[in-house]
DNA sequence: GGGGAATAGTCAAGCGCTCAACTACGCTAG
DNA sequence: CTAGCGTAGTTGAGCGCTTGACTATTCCCC
């Protein structure tokens, strides 16, 4: 819909839509981010099995302390919700990558850790993973773009960090 | 995985890893993209009960000539695969929203055309997700970081575009 | 013009996610 | 102490997506 449909008197009043420039601007960053992750998450999961989601886990626990995390820290780092994360662990948890633990210092929490094989399995992703985002973002841009591209990561993560709403 | 693990012989020679500058830029990014999409997504979802998925299929049918496109078409046009466009017109034609019409040029072919009610919900749906891309996104932006994100965006495009292995 | 490859679309099985309900534990006020 | 509330995490049902196999039609060229 790239015009103003014809609905005028709605309650909030009418909306701001978006401009010709706009519209191109957000489609563009919209279908590249598209495009972008999944063309990574599924080089990633063919080559090696693990779908990014599970790997952003792997990644988390390798580099906390002793390898084990907390289930709702973990969730949190990886943008996930708890119930989600559950999940993954116990999937995780069927390849022998990660193992539960509960926590001594709370006795409702548990403790994610991860195993030699998963770090094992961490080690041969992690350059599969590594060359992709190079391959198909750090060696696209300037350095200006990628100075660009943190800067408006920066800017919308603080925006959406304040305006959370648990 | 913040520095180099310690898998020194690979078959493919070090990998090139990302200093702690690109770490950031890339964090930032990927971060922003998913909090951002996944924000808009709920919304749209917890108002309208039209996931994004969706509202750009119905955006996309709403702006084809005659309110029908090709299945082939729109599921390029969404990013989407085959089989994910034909299910989710099935849900689509569920709600009374999209009907399907055999091609009579391609006998292969199925048209999906957008009905009256597709049209209105489409209508109801617009103002809230727009609203919802400005708030979030452009009211964060300067017009500069608005360029750069189009920039970026288009550069990324050409090159996924130019890359691509149907 | 007839046979094989290519194309359009669908379908079924299985996986992963969401949502809401649930268990279990900790914290604090009375 | 204990009642009640908040927090941590899990679970099951249901939905949507992926994969790969399948049908049907068209294209190509010998």
């Amino acid at each position: 819909m790239s015009a103003s449909p014809s609905s005028e008197f709605l309650p909030t009043g009418d909306p701001r839509w978006l401009d010709a420039e706009e519209q191109k601007a957000w489609r563009a960053w919209l279908y590249s981010a598209q495009l972008l992750q999944d063309r990574l998450d599924r080089e990633l999961t063919h080559r090696t099995g693990i779908s990014h989601a599970y790997y952003e886990i792997l990644v988390a626990l390798s580099e906390a302390p002793e390898r084990m995390m907390r289930m709702s820290e973990l969730a949190d780092r990886c943008l996930s919700s708890r119930s989600r994360l559950s999940h993954a662990v116990s999937r995780l948890e069927e390849r022998g990558w990660v193992r539960r633990q509960v926590c001594t210092e709370d006795g409702r929490g548990q403790l994610a850790v991860l195993t030699d094989d998963g770090f094992a399995a961490l080690e041969d992703a992690a350059p599969i993973h590594v060359e992709g985002v190079r391959r198909e973002l750090f060696d696209q841009l300037t350095p200006e773009q990628v100075a660009a591209m943190r800067d408006f990561g920066e800017t919308l993560l603080r925006h959406l960090d304040a305006t959370r709403v648990p």
